[in-house]
DNA sequence: CGAGCCCTTGATGCATTTCAACGAATGTGG
DNA sequence: CCACATTCGTTGAAATGCATCAAGGGCTCG
């Protein structure tokens, strides 16, 4: 179980996760060096579970590399989906023993495996690295909050827009095309509407001009001033 | 700035925050002799604010009494309910430098307000009060992904019968008659609906014979499965 | 008693779901 | 390499849910 924590895609991962400046810190080369003890990378894929809702929380991740969906069931079959993550996030962070929601691979995805018990001892010993640790708790709620304010007001199409440009801007980072590596009945779950919905969200920008989609999944985003006002931000 | 940490209010404020027997565990004794010397007891009037977006995050709160709504507002004036909070409850862990939304006192609210930098500092002496306190904020995350979850359900009465269920919980403690502290506005800006869906909701449950409505706030769940089977939970 | 506030109820139109059919892309076996 | 099945997305039509507009009722307080 050991992690090489000089691949630049792991560098880049765990530089998101704990702050920009980590390999420079006093003393941090030191907590990298029990992390990688503690650490392992591994790869999933597509379509299959990191882990499932119900598992116990024995371990926390941090996306490499690939797309990942947080996704709850209910008793009925009724699926929500919490969230798409990337390159960087991190998935698992609950202080309860069985994992709340289940993470399924949405394309071939690499993720660093850390032992959550080794993990906590760590940060006993590294204050400043905890602290950024849990800051991170605190900017997800964040995200969250924001999210659910999109929730409750937004129009289904209004809500399907401001998703496309938070996809753009994490997966495109910046640029106006990227590659959605999920299906429309994922998009309709996590916004809480129908596939079919979704699917006409999609068909009435692209004759508005607004976005170009080739192949389903590949999205261009033509006029990124029109959709941020469809998107009423 | 004192705090009576020795009044029972508080010991129960506190208690439901960082544990249950936090007057018995070793030390922590100390920890509230330094937490009374950065807290203070604050009343806050009905319909006032405790705080606002936008203010300086100096201070982190703990509900003692009454009930506080969070809410935010866009430029365009839509609000937006994140939250309803009772006793217990936390207010403000943000970890940025500025609240992101507004608390505001639905009814007399009394609460304890603790300088942020100052609980930080002891939290760095104290780090099984500041795990206890970081757990708290992973306990958030977890109750706002149930209500994601809830937000994202199918029909509008579906979810108001959600949030009577969690009021019947936290507010009623298990007995099935409680009191309302928030008016139909502030539920239908919680639950992302029409004042007039919220009025309609609970007309329809009333029809039902599922719950019983007196002067408008006063609530009484007559048939506790058969709300919990319109939820679908 | 009247004003003001909040809640309820009704009517109408728009948004969204649901049902259903079709089309495009992919993969499989003959 | 071509039918065929399968999966996923699109589109249309009908039904339903919800918001909006509008009016009325009950409660509280001056």
């Amino acid at each position: 179980m050991t992690l090489d924590t000089s691949k630049v895609s792991i560098k880049t991962s765990l530089a998101s996760l704990f702050g920009k400046n980590l390999y420079e810190v006093d003393g941090d080369q030191l907590f990298l060096d029990e992390l990688s003890q503690c650490a392992q990378e591994v790869t999933v894929r597509e379509g299959s579970y990191i882990f499932k809702e119900g598992d116990p929380s024995d371990y926390v991740y941090v996306a490499i590399s690939g797309a990942i969906m947080l996704e709850r069931s209910t008793s009925k079959g009724v699926r929500h989906v919490f969230a798409f993550l990337f390159t960087g996030n991190l998935l698992g962070l609950s202080e309860f023993s069985v994992y709340s929601f289940s993470a399924k691979a949405l394309n071939n995805v690499t993720v660093i495996k850390m032992n959550k018990k080794i993990i906590q001892s760590i940060f006993d010993r590294y204050p400043t690295i905890a602290k950024r640790f849990h800051q991170f708790t605190t900017h997800v709620l964040h995200y969250i909050l924001d999210q659910m304010f999109i929730m409750g007001q937004k129009t289904a199409h209004q809500r399907l827009a401001h998703l496309i440009l938070d996809m753009a801007h994490r997966i495109g980072h910046g640029t106006n095309r990227f590659f959605l590596p999920m299906g429309r009945q994922d998009i309709a779950d996590y916004l809480g509407m129908s596939l079919e919905t979704t699917s006409r969200g999609f068909s009435h920008l692209k004759k508005q001009g607004i976005i170009n989609i080739e192949n389903n999944y590949k999205i261009t985003v033509l006029d990124s001033a029109a959709l941020k006002e469809f998107a009423d931000i």
